[in-house]
DNA sequence: GATAGCGGTTAAGAAATGTTAAGAACTGCT
DNA sequence: AGCAGTTCTTAACATTTCTTAACCGCTATC
């Protein structure tokens, strides 16, 4: 997959350079001389990374960068001067994702990119929320939620109904859930698990809604899908 | 990959030498004789790594090393006189990457050669701000900051957080932590790392914030991502 | 319907984490 | 070296969370 490189700079020189050498290695480059076209045009084309110069006639590159943050989570590396640490210190306040101090070496730019693309990437493809019915669990925030509403799960618990949603609809074993959730084996006469069902349970009928986790004897305990409130006789 | 080499030596005999014998060890050499041209070809070419003799006629090698040094970051071995040790002390003060005597063995300079390119790929893909959410920190300046704030971290919790920001989603553990931030094994009673992260929690909350730190029990701490400002479809 | 096993629940104690504060270790300065 | 300020570690106590044990009722099997 070719990505989309905005750089904004106003040394149409070094524009043409890096438009050069990172289209070689596989970018697809668009350059903006201005402050203010490169704010629309990000708007408009929402590149997949930007290469900003903080030293930009009319409208800084900090301007550009707070005024783009306002919309758009795009990463963005910084060209700052040699040993500016306080333009990198706004800039990251404003949240740029990398610096390079100014004249730069192409390759280490490209590098850079790759790596903020790689890691915007990751950020995106990892599912770590699941949702049945109107439970929800996130394990990248740790929060769940019924109905709207916090659970305010300890960790264990957490772990404990994150394992079962990731397997909604079948039961999952005692052993399993002691593993996942707990870290350790299921040993003979452990009521944990069972202690911490009950306890989440809890919190489900504290929301005034009956807890979609029955158990299944001999097997483990279920998170049931479907209609809530229904359940099987 | 092929690496380019650019030697910059006056003695065209060697030039030709060292071309032949690193041709065919694979890298891409050209070679300069001036130390003016020298400068201006790698500002154009913009070489992998630069192979400098010391003694060269107008500009001398440690004069060429310095105007390269304005501007580019490019690895440089430098070629000194038998045992010349000032020469030696001089060129690393202004940044040379590695030395070797003259007359060089070529397969010792294609060994070190290598070695500098090595370890300058490694420095490149190295990232050093992390943005997450409204929290930053780049480990260049060694600032942190949220919500486009200074967080004031002292040293152990700047390593702290930033250990925690490269992993954020997922919880890292105390020994880890441990190792990173303080530079030590976890031992028993060391309650080190859990002070920390309560002061860390301070700053946050000095913000008016809540702090994106959880603790996962028996697992350790985690950075959450998401909570603050909203990003993902 | 007796009984053995499983699961539900509660409560007490154990273990992990949160927090604070005192002093030890380090830093920069003179 | 000595001093002042900062930072880190250790210790102590508070709080939260987890485990264990106990008691209860339900269900399956004979």
């Amino acid at each position: 997959m070719t990505h989309t490189i905005l750089i904004i700079d106003d040394d149409t020189e070094l524009c043409a350079l890096l438009t050069d050498f990172l289209s070689m290695e596989g970018f697809d480059i668009r350059s903006i001389h201005d402050g203010n076209e490169a704010v629309k045009t990000c708007k408009r084309q929402r590149p997949d990374a930007i290469v900003l110069d903080i030293m930009l006639p009319g409208m800084s590159g900090l301007e550009v960068l707070r005024t783009l943050r306002q919309f758009c989570s795009t990463p963005v590396i910084m060209l700052t001067a040699r040993g500016e640490d306080t333009d990198r210190i706004v800039g990251l306040e404003m949240g740029a994702d990398d610096y390079l101090p100014k004249p730069c070496n192409p390759r280490e730019l490209a590098a850079r990119l790759r790596a903020v693309l790689r890691r915007a990437a990751a950020a995106e493809k990892t599912p770590t929320a699941i949702t049945v019915g109107i439970t929800s669990a996130d394990s990248a925030t740790r929060y769940a939620s019924h109905a709207g509403h916090d659970l305010a799960l300890t960790s264990a618990e957490f772990n404990l109904l994150y394992c079962l949603l990731r397997n909604a609809g079948n039961a999952v074993d005692k052993d399993t859930l002691s593993q996942q959730a707990l870290g350790r084996p299921l040993t003979a006469y452990d009521r944990s698990v069972d202690v911490h069902v009950s306890n989440i349970r809890k919190k489900f009928t504290a929301l005034n809604d009956d807890a979609p986790i029955v158990s299944v004897r001999g097997a483990g305990y279920q998170f049931v899908v479907g209609t809530n409130g229904a359940q099987n006789a």
